[in-house]
DNA sequence: GTCTATACCCGGATAGAC
DNA sequence: GTCTATCCGGGTATAGAC
């Protein structure tokens, strides 16, 4: 897009700073969530100062917009490379493991629903409604696939089965099997998979 | 315990004026969480002014730990009154009935683990870890009993079900489902039993 | 663009009158 | 025991020097 190379070193090395804060914005909020994490907290973590953070995005609610549409921008890309010759089930399994293993690499569940304040502030944000919907669409659409080719239960409205589906990417079940069982991480995602598509019989 | 009458009126208003407290407390708690409540708000839907408050319980982490220490006494209770006769699915069945319709009525999810803050908070608190683990301790014992009968899936380890059994006690799908979908409350507790147990398939 | 220093606000907790 | 008024810490955001 830019036409003049001078600005596209310091663009460059913009944006390269750009992905490091958001780098440490994501690893402050899922240790320690949105509500504690503080502007002091991702300065130091990157080693800037709070204004130049400031410089970079105009507030907290903005900058971890951003980390999560980046976040989200990770999944729409994960589905989109995905073998068009997977079925509907394969496909809601294979990004389903995906989520569990961003998570337990210390990254970010999507969908961070559960505060109120978050939930509420992100509703705000149309870059950000604008994946979900995108990404709700797909999702909705293999679900209902699913259904049909009764590869899904038929009797469960779509709603349940996509909201739970929703839940398992930010089960904290995955939190808890980290810090108190020794299961290594393959085995967490696989217990995990077994558990959301064939419950606990 | 006392054996002066002249306190007991004190006391039992004293009493009646706590549980309203607590009552606001978890009302509020459920709708705004553990960081964005307020001592105000609390205060102000009892009806009564902040320094009063705090003659009944000397910090907010206290009230909270209150609030859900009341709430641990009532599975408790429910797990101790339920028939003896009845298989350990059935138990575990009705006691997740029991906590989503905890949620579904307006009340707290138990194990409100979602938040750090929150979570270090309580297992600092030894009178709610006193409850946790005991009500631990029963439904460890009835997952493995049905898992030695066959009733529940041997292959996976006891505690992945454990956890994930607390995770659906307070699954975000429930609010979203009644949120967005026109379901009844009691259409969204059987399809979430479903899920839980029998998964999507 | 980066820092030091600061304005400003909000929420937890308390002092002191009644 | 209840209220009004206030303290104080900490967190967001910014002013202004370099």
């Amino acid at each position: 897009m830019s036409i003049i190379p001078k600005l596209s070193f310091k663009n460059q090395a913009f944006k390269l700073r750009e992905h490091a804060i958001l780098d440490a914005a994501t690893a402050v909020l899922s240790s320690k969530g949105y509500d504690l994490m503080t502007m002091d907290d991702v300065a130091g973590a990157v080693g800037i100062s709070k204004p130049s953070l400031y410089k970079h995005f105009k507030s907290k609610e903005e900058l971890v917009g951003e980390a999560l549409i980046r976040l989200l921008d990770g999944a729409l890309e994960y589905v989109a490379a995905l073998d068009p010759g997977l079925g509907p089930v394969d496909k809601l399994s294979a990004l389903l493991e995906w989520a569990l293993r961003v998570r337990l690499d210390g990254g970010l569940p999507f969908l961070p629903s559960t505060s109120p304040h978050v939930r509420e502030m992100l509703i705000r944000n149309v870059k950000y409604m604008l994946r979900v919907v995108k990404l709700n669409r797909q999702l909705e659409g293999m679900v209902k696939q699913a259904q049909q080719q009764g590869l899904l239960d038929r009797e469960l409205p779509t709603d349940v089965i996509l909201f739970s589906y929703y839940a398992r990417t930010c089960d904290p079940a995955v939190e808890y099997l980290q810090k108190y069982s020794k299961m290594a991480d393959e085995d967490i995602v696989r217990h995990m998979l077994k558990v959301a598509f064939d419950g606990f019989r």
